[in-house]
DNA sequence: GCGGTGTCATTGCAGTTGCAACGATTATGT
DNA sequence: ACATAATCGTTGCAACTGCAATGACACCGC
């Protein structure tokens, strides 16, 4: 009875991440039929305007080559635009289309209700969720 | 510039669970080449006897497939015996043997070490993490 | 200017994951 | 008792992921 993985906290905040993360993806799954990754990018773009696979790698944990690609299937879906960038040519301009900014204004909405579902189930503690969240992102950033 | 993924709980809960579970795991691949499904199934055999695969995926927040190639591959390393259930011939019986037990000791240390840190960084607000996460985890538990 | 080094995005590839199908066994209803 | 449905663990398979290699381009020192 030495070790208990219930009380171990990275196992706990993994399986929580899980099911929300997978509960929310159903969301835009059934709104857009958007991939987790897809999801990411789209959702960043809609915050930063035109921006390079690098920015949103560095702010969106994932790949380079998982945003490249969920960036050519946003294109092929109509809701993002990639251009060259005219002073550094290897790098790529993402933005959004007029299709892509309302279809996240719509995403957008859904994902603050989910937002403030979860934050009223919270109750006190989503404060202090927070700033543990936060204090784990800064911790494992400095590398 | 309505949302703002950086604000949005889900996204945070993910980012950081997969940072901390990628460092912890680390550790044990380190220690004894373990994966992350492999970790978790020994890890559950540490703190209740002989269990069906079933039960481990209850429990694990792993499909059956995984736990059943991850107790496959933990029996070829010698660290768990799988035998059949005399009641109920679907069964099977998941148990660590003696090597499985010891590495756990190991392994149970570090994790404890690893929590340790991770609370003394969290200071206050880790109680709050911990009531945070049980209630998550009830919430997307009732269905 | 020019060679070498570094950075960017994409692509190839191997390993992993999740779902569905399967064979074996047990439970249920009549 | 028997047929049907449900459950268990394994396996096949397609999709996804992460890493490394590649090719295009920019920066740096000289």
């Amino acid at each position: 009875m030495s070790f208990d993985l219930d009380r171990f906290l990275p196992y706990r905040l993994s399986v929580a991440a899980a099911r929300l993360s997978r509960r929310f993806a159903a969301l835009y799954e059934a709104e857009a039929g958007l991939s987790t990754p897809e999801w990411r990018v789209l959702a960043h773009l809609a915050h930063s305007g035109a921006v390079s696979v690098r920015d949103i790698t560095a702010r969106v944990h994932l790949d380079k080559s998982m945003v490249s690609r969920a960036a050519s299937r946003l294109q092929e879906a109509g809701l993002v635009r990639k251009s060259g960038n005219a002073a550094d040519r290897r790098l790529v301009a993402l933005e959004l289309t007029p299709a892509g900014r309302a279809l996240m204004a719509r995403l957008g909405r859904i994902a603050e209700a989910f937002q403030a579902d979860l934050l009223a189930e919270l109750g006190p503690e989503a404060e202090a969720l927070d700033r543990a969240l936060a204090k784990i992102d800064q911790r494992e950033n400095r590398d």
